[in-house]
RNA sequence: AGGACUAUAGCUCAGUUGGUUAGAGCGCUACCUUGACAUGGUAGAGGUCCCCAGUUCGAAUCUGGGUAGUCCUACCA
């Protein structure tokens, strides 16, 4: 074996081998597990956030697999509507091309040849971080299967009156042409004006003032509207005002949307381009007086002068024009939310447009029963509410998108307009009998990604066929995402697949904090602090970071600052810490926060971790192989102390890492498994071996046990770590497993260790925590007094119990290499102990004759400091017990507990002060 | 505006139903290349558990209020 840990040639070799060997599939068992991955996109790449949630995903696969589940890990990837349209269009633009030049049925081509040459680094990228998918089932939300579920689903919604069409106001993107849905538009408070201006009265007298942060609207506006009990305007209800610059009378209008104390109090009201103008128009019988196009340059039913104008362009001259007729009255700083695409960026208009909606408000009430009756439960159970909220007002749902790339609407209109849906126009044809020769066209839009990522619980499985995988895989048992797409994703799966399976898409859903960058900032390319799992797994020089980084970037200033920020946080690039390290980082940070900090010294400490673990097995391999390791049972093995409490000590863990996985506290079992493989079987445990294998006298049953244990425990803590460490386990494991009479070809196969509490020994327990105190006792002696490691010490024991006695008999060998002991023998009752320094254990005390070794104001510095905290304790304790509240009330195992210890404080200070009085003597 | 979450060592975080001497990793200090490992070992320093009140014999933990930060939802033209 290497000296030390080298992951890159194990990592891929092994995933290989796995994957070749068809591992990752069911392998068949009594209850199912199955876990669908939320499909990322198709054309991406991971990020540390997605790094994070397959981990997690592959441990608890892992665990289920080796536990003896029928195991499913469903891989895919989605087609991402918007964002994939936007990439593959942008590569067009830059050879000159537009797609409305190539057509729709070329660019679609495109797309799939960009899906192809761009979809391999997904599926690598996941290879690469040891995910356990079933390859063979890998589905594409575009894939055919998939897409008829979907024809399959619109039709069934249309046909029960759960999607309808309709002319309705829509967050329009007027750089993608498309509507968007509430989602994703993002509101983020930017300076802006509020602009004052005058509406004179019809019939000449006096005027109105409106304010109002878009003045180009105006061109659209129906009405003027005050408060009903606004005495200010009472008089000026039902008469109307000269609309300037178009021509047009509108009427004063009361209703109590209006806010009094805003602005000036009077509202104008644009009801084709406003959300609350749109309600308001709908209460008043307003009309919708579109003035925009799908550009969002002035258009529609605008006057003509300012059509083809840009909606900026057009606010700049309409102020213009209005100051010149001596309307505007002032112009105030003025700070609002502005909506923006989140793809686009841009500022989204509210736009009058025929849409394709679901009824989310029909089919949200049973997903939300089941989530009020536990069928589904989030953790942490906190979710529940955020689903709650959103689900008990939820908006219908626009599903059509003015895209090419995407599932196209089932519907065909006839000349008139009206509409047939169906899975093919032959089928519309035949179901509707129209006549061969009457026209119909195909509706050109497609359906918003989130509406087939809603089915990939059950559409992955084959349906609507009702296959054996349905039957056996769904529900699933867990879904593991991020809260951000409580509502995109995980409420809308609800919903779709209740009302088509009639059952819960998954039992539980693990919801998991986002990863930030070291400083807390959410990870965006914009920022430039995004980092590639990849790039930790296999390191990078902070050349080729910073390229990355920077590569793309529009802005020069930008780049600039990525790139110092870059070389300031990593100076020396990033270091290769491998997959191992990294997952087993991202399980220590899985606690229930929200944000995940990630630190790049906690992935160099677990590198270290699997460093440890490698020697380990070095260390266990070199005194094992070739060696008498206890195999043959009808040998003579005796365990020690050390091996009875080790074995103990593993069911233990085998108890903790079990629980915290049933609970989804992956943190709480990866800092269980690193406790003990490091502060127990390495720290302690190997150390405990060495008299036994190094002593030329120990006799071959205590060898063989020692051998034996050594071997069986690391064998079994090996699988036990499996899940969240793959590949060093696996290698290892291959080596070891004969060693201890197991047999197969691949850890990830092999039964999951699980406690037996026979084999826990209290006794044990005590025993050697004993000896561990003896030992830390000389060592921090040895260390606060300077005596250089390898001086070999002579001890005294005195006033021990039979106990004590017994102990020390029993685990001399143990204490003289430990502690590294020249000798060590009880003291007599009756001899006179020598000027020593002291330590206690229970009553035990243990003395390091000064002779020349010890400095004399050293020890009693020493002795001073632990008084000192002895006598804080006492005053504690004391002062509880001499609070007679606390002895009438508190419990009297609370009580005992406290006497107990009051009585060891004083003993243990009475002790030190005799030993301070005797030093200063000297 | 409403709601949620967070506040514990220099940093990143655990702390289960109130009873601990409040823990871990990293960092820091001192000593040590001893035959698994310097990606290591041994020992050590370091905390007003955000603040204030309350409940209780007892509060990091429960309740109320405050402060700071993060986020979500809705939104005033």
């Amino acid at each position: 074996m290497e000296k030390t840990f080298q992951p890159a040639d194990i990592e891929t070799r092994w995933y290989q081998e796995w994957e070749a060997s068809n591992y990752f599939a069911p392998q068949g068992g009594e209850q199912a597990y199955s876990i669908m991955i939320p499909p990322p996109n198709v054309t991406g790449s991971l990020h540390m956030g997605h790094g994070f949630q397959e981990a997690i995903m592959d441990a608890l696969i892992r665990y289920h697999r080796m536990a003896g589940y029928n195991t499913l890990w469903q891989v895919g990837t989605d087609h991402a509507g918007i964002a994939t349209q936007m990439v593959v269009e942008r590569q067009l633009e830059a050879e000159g091309i537009s797609r409305h030049e190539l057509g729709r049925e070329k660019f679609i081509e495109k797309v799939w040849e960009w899906k192809e040459q761009s979809g391999g680094t997904i599926t690598r990228q996941l290879r690469r971080l040891g995910s356990s998918l079933d390859w063979s089932r890998e589905r594409f939300t575009m894939d055919e299967g998939l897409s008829a579920a979907v024809q399959e689903v619109f039709i069934r919604l249309y046909e029960q009156g759960l999607i309808y069409r309709g002319k309705r106001l829509v967050n329009w993107d007027p750089v993608l042409h498309t509507a968007i849905s509430d989602l994703e538009v993002i509101s983020e408070e930017e300076q802006g004006h509020l602009w004052h201006f005058n509406y004179p009265l019809a019939g000449g007298e006096g005027h109105l003032t409106v304010a109002t942060t878009r003045p180009e609207t105006m061109l659209g506006d129906a009405a003027v509207a005050v408060h009903p009990k606004d005495e200010r305007y009472a008089h000026l209800i039902g008469r109307s005002v000269e609309l300037p610059l178009t021509g047009r009378q509108i009427p004063v209008i009361a209703d109590d949307y209006v806010d009094r104390e805003f602005g000036t109090g009077c509202v104008k009201i644009t009801p084709a381009h406003d959300f609350n103008d749109y309600e308001m128009g709908k209460r008043h019988g307003l009309p919708l007086i579109n003035i925009l196009d799908d550009d969002a340059a002035i258009g529609g039913e605008a006057p003509a002068h300012y059509v083809g104008m840009d909606r900026y362009e057009a606010r700049k001259q309409i102020v213009a024009d209005l100051d010149a007729l001596g309307l505007l009255d002032k112009i105030d700083e003025h700070t609002l939310k502005v909506p923006r695409g989140d793809r686009s960026g841009v500022v989204i208009e509210p736009y009058l447009t025929d849409q394709w909606y679901v009824d989310a408000r029909e089919l949200a009430k049973p997903a939300i029963a089941a989530v009020e009756n536990g069928d589904i439960q989030f953790v942490p159970k906190q979710w529940e509410n955020t689903y709650f909220a959103w689900m008990r007002d939820i908006q219908d749902w626009c599903i059509s998108r003015q895209l090419w790339w995407g599932h196209r609407i089932p519907a065909w209109y006839d000349d008139n307009g009206k509409v047939y849906v169906g899975e093919s126009e032959a089928a519309v044809r035949a179901e509707h009998q129209l006549a061969d020769e009457m026209h119909l066209q195909q509706d050109d839009d497609v359906l918003d990604t989130w509406f087939s990522s809603a089915l990939w619980t059950f559409s992955t499985l084959g349906w609507p066929e009702e296959t054996e995988e349905l039957k056996t895989f769904h529900p699933s048992s867990v879904l593991v995402t991020g809260f951000d797409i409580i509502f995109f994703w995980v409420a809308r799966m609800i919903m779709m697949t209740l009302h088509f399976r009639k059952e819960v898409p998954f039992h539980t859903v693990y919801v998991h904090g986002l990863v930030r960058d070291g400083e807390g900032q959410k990870m965006s390319k914009s920022k430039g602090n995004v980092i590639d799992p990849i790039d930790l797994i296999d390191g990078i020089e902070l050349e080729e970071l910073v390229s990355k980084r920077t590569a793309g970037m529009m802005q020069p200033k930008l780049a600039a600052k990525i790139e110092k920020a870059t070389r300031k946080q990593f100076p020396e690039g990033i270091g290769a810490y491998g997959t191992d390290a990294l997952r087993f980082t991202y399980f220590s940070l899985a606690s229930t926060g929200r944000d995940i900090k990630f630190d790049i010294g906690r992935i160099e400490g677990f590198r270290n971790f699997c460093n440890k673990i490698w020697n380990a097995a070095r260390y266990v391999l070199m005194n094992c192989e070739g060696e008498d390791c206890g195999l043959d049972a009808e040998l003579p093995v005796a365990l020690s102390l050390a091996d009875r409490w080790i074995v103990s000590k593993l069911q233990e863990t085998e108890v903790e890492v079990a629980r915290a996985i049933a609970a989804y506290r992956l943190d709480l079992a990866s800092q269980a498994l690193y406790e003990f493989i490091w502060n127990e079987y390495c720290d302690w445990y190997l150390e405990l071996s060495k008299p036994v294998l190094w002593d030329e006298h120990a006799d071959d049953a205590a060898k063989r046990g020692t051998r034996r244990t050594l071997i069986r425990v690391l064998e079994t803590w090996l699988r036990l770590l499996h899940p969240m460490m793959p590949f060093i386990t696996e290698e290892i494991w291959q080596t070891v497993a004969p060693l201890a009479g197991k047999s197969g070809p691949t850890i990830m196969l092999q039964p999951y260790p699980e406690s037996d509490t026979g084999a826990m020994d209290s006794a044990a327990n005590a025993d050697i925590e004993w000896l561990k105190g003896v030992i830390v006792g000389v060592r921090n002696i040895r260390g606060e007094m300077n005596i250089p490691p390898g001086k070999a010490l002579t001890v005294l024991l005195k006033n021990g119990n039979e106990e004590d006695q017994r102990r020390l008999a029993e685990n001399a060998p143990y204490l003289r290499k430990l502690a590294k002991l020249e000798d060590i023998a009880w003291l007599e009752k009756t001899e006179e102990a020598p000027v020593a320094a002291t330590a206690l254990v229970g009553e035990l005390e243990i003395l390091v004759p000064m002779a020349d070794l010890i400095d004399k104001e050293a020890e009693l510095a020493r002795l001073a400091r632990e008084i000192e905290k002895l006598s804080n304790d006492l005053q504690r304790v004391q002062g509880k017990l001499n609070n007679s509240a606390f002895v009438d009330k508190a419990p009297a195992a609370v009580v005992e507990k406290e006497r107990e210890k009051l009585q060891g404080l004083e003993q243990a200070r009475q002790k030190l002060q005799e030993q301070e009085q005797r030093i200063r003597q000297m």
